[in-house]
RNA sequence: GCGGGUGUAGUCUAGUGGUUAGGACGGGGGCUUCCCAAGCCUCUGACCCGGGUUCGAAUCCCGGCACCCGCACCA
């Protein structure tokens, strides 16, 4: 039984020697918090989106978005992030320790996250406030940023994103329209986001700069949302008063743990981590503690992973309200709500104003026509009429108007949307799953991935038993037919045949194409299973198909015929 | 950021002031080889960076960078 820290250091030690990925900028030095993915981590990251895609996207028929990775400064005040992800640090004298100022001051002052660094330190000063750990003296708050800031341009002042959702939001009304104006309404994005980790650690866990596939859907909370074909999948629960359960999506939802929506998702998300390999009875469901949500969320699950680090968030599935589309429409001063219907329109009788122009005419000369638009789209609720024109008060006449009753049928209201966001940290994805496939075999220790085919990053070798001709020639000539039909392969020739297998093996490359002295009599080749080890002979004209159906897991090695 | 530890070929490592820094695995070439890292020959390749001490530094000291563990942080 070998610890869980042998496995952290031998999947770092595969993953950099084989290329799957390594730190960003060694010849410089290096640089916390970037990775470069080389030729199999780029290929294993590409396949677990496209997956992603498939799964997410293609089947519940949501919009794929790929906006900028920087935004405008109001972009990120509007979105809280400005403010929220800015901590005015303060720095024992005495033992160095480092806290955050306005948690020291939290019973002290009321809100003290409300105070400027001159607040903060008169603060500090007045009430005496010490190092709780030692006593010491503590220094003047400094600001840390938790996003990179930039320039855009000369002078504008700008944000690299810290998760993509805010180009979601901000692009509502346009989705709301392509969407034919219906809800719910799913819209996704893949891209990258950053955030100034102050210690990056732990690998591709904690990334300055790191990858992520989020989704913001949009729903209408007086519509039921439907479960639909994962209300019976089994969710492992631990909610935030500590109480554990494995109950599926429908009991859930029915016991009042969540949401329809955000149990739906997470049986998506069950079955998802199943497909891409990811082991799911190291599998949980966390609910944020009050403390611990962000500042746009109400309720929070982190579906975390049973790794060698611990348990590891991977994917984060936030209740956000409307809290992100009230404060755009603030800031912004644009309309992102959507309309609601009812089921049939509603009678009540108002009373409207009809302009009378031959008074208004000659009164306001060019605004006239202006001032009659808008006293004919209010309803009148009796005294004065005071009007506001382009930042202009304008106090209108008792004579200049009419008031008129009618009866006036109301098609539906307009509402904010209510969003859940399923957001996946890829990188901490792609590092789970290599946690997740790594195993030793019993009999020779030698090191196996069991990536699942469709997101192993190589499908097949293509070996000669042995290097000779003219097993040499045959085998690359299959490697060729192989490529051609689309499915990423190699060819390898050097050391024993058992060298080779074994250094697939450690790859994760599920099937190996092997060429023999069979092969010149009836133009046959053996497949080669990577975990069982076992062979079937096939057909070289059906190779190519075979291979690209075992990769996209349209068929298993158990059910393949040996058809020779 | 703090405290502790660490930094030698692609990887794992030996070397604690003194010649051309040693090994293993890997990788390339060759021989051998009829199915799971066999063997032989051969080649390849490293002291994290900068400063200091010293006649002489991989080794000692200082600073930086990075990694690991713990603390803090993780919206």
């Amino acid at each position: 039984m070998q610890s869980m820290n042998d496995i952290k250091l031998k999947i770092l030690e595969v993953t950099k020697r084989r290329g799957f990925y390594w730190k960003s900028y060694e010849i410089y030095g290096g640089l916390g918090g970037f990775y470069d993915y080389g030729p199999l981590g780029a290929s294993l990251k590409d396949n677990i989106l496209q997956l992603w895609k498939d799964y997410f996207v293609t089947k519940e028929g949501f919009l794929l978005l790929d906006s900028p990775n920087i935004g405008p400064e109001l972009l990120y005040i509007a979105s809280g992030h400005a403010e929220k992800f800015t901590d005015y640090m303060v720095k024992c004298k005495k033992c160095g320790h480092v806290f955050r100022a306005d948690e020291l001051l939290k019973g002290h002052v009321d809100n003290p996250e409300k105070l400027d660094a001159e607040g903060l330190w008169k603060n500090i000063k007045e009430k005496g406030i010490k190092c709780p750990d030692c006593g010491g003296e503590l220094t003047y708050p400094e600001k840390f940023h938790l996003m990179f800031s930039t320039r855009v341009g000369m002078d504008k002042n700008a944000f690299l994103r810290p998760e993509t959702a805010q180009g979601i939001f901000i692009n509502f009304p346009i989705f709301y329209r392509l969407n034919r104006e219906k809800l719910p309404l799913g819209v996704a994005q893949i891209g990258k986001g950053f955030r100034n980790e102050i210690s990056p650690r732990q690998g591709l866990l904690r990334l300055r700069e790191f990858n992520m596939a989020e989704i913001e859907v949009f729903i209408d909370p007086q519509e039921k949302f439907l479960l639909g074909d994962v209300r019976n999948i089994s969710l492992p629960l631990l909610t935030r008063e500590g109480k554990e359960y494995r109950i599926t999506v429908e009991q859930a939802v029915k016991m009042g743990i969540l949401s329809e929506p955000m149990a739906y998702f997470m049986g998506k998300i069950i079955i998802f981590l199943e497909k891409i390999g990811i082991d799911i009875k190291k599998v949980r469901f966390r609910q944020h503690s009050r403390e611990e949500l962000a500042h746009y969320s109400r309720d929070t699950w982190d579906c975390e992973v049973l790794l060698s680090y611990g348990w590891v968030e991977i994917i984060g599935i936030a209740d956000r309200g409307d809290y992100d589309l009230k404060r755009h429409m603030e800031y912004s001063g644009k309309d992102l709500r959507a309309f609601r219907r009812f089921k049939s329109p509603k009678k009540r009788k108002i009373k409207r104003l009809r302009a009378r122009m031959e008074i208004l005419g000659p009164l306001f000369k060019n605004d006239a026509r202006k001032i009659a638009e808008i006293l004919e789209n209010m309803e009148y609720e009796g005294g004065n009429i005071e009007i506001l024109l382009e930042d202009r008060k304008i106090k209108i006449p008792k004579n200049a108007y009419e008031v008129v009753e009618i009866e006036e049928s109301v098609g539906g209201e307009r509402f904010i949307p209510q969003v859940i966001e399923p957001s996946f940290g890829i990188d901490r994805i792609l590092y789970a799953i290599l946690e997740h496939s790594y195993y030793e075999r019993k009999d020779s220790g030698y090191k196996v991935l069991k990536l699942k085919p469709r997101v192993a990053p190589i499908k097949a070798g293509i070996f000669p038993l042995v290097s000779k001709e003219p097993l040499t020639t045959k085998a690359l000539e299959i490697l060729k037919i192989i490529r051609d039909s689309g499915v990423s392969c190699y060819y390898d020739d050097s050391g024993s045949i058992g060298r080779r297998y074994a250094r697939a093996d450690e790859i994760g490359v599920p099937f190996c194409v092997t060429v023999d002295y069979t092969t010149e009599k009836d133009n046959t080749v053996t497949i080669r299973e990577r975990d069982s080890t076992l062979q079937k002979r096939v057909r070289i004209s059906e190779l190519p198909e075979i291979l690209e159906l075992l990769s996209d897991e349209k068929i298993n090695f158990e059910s393949l015929d040996e058809n020779v």
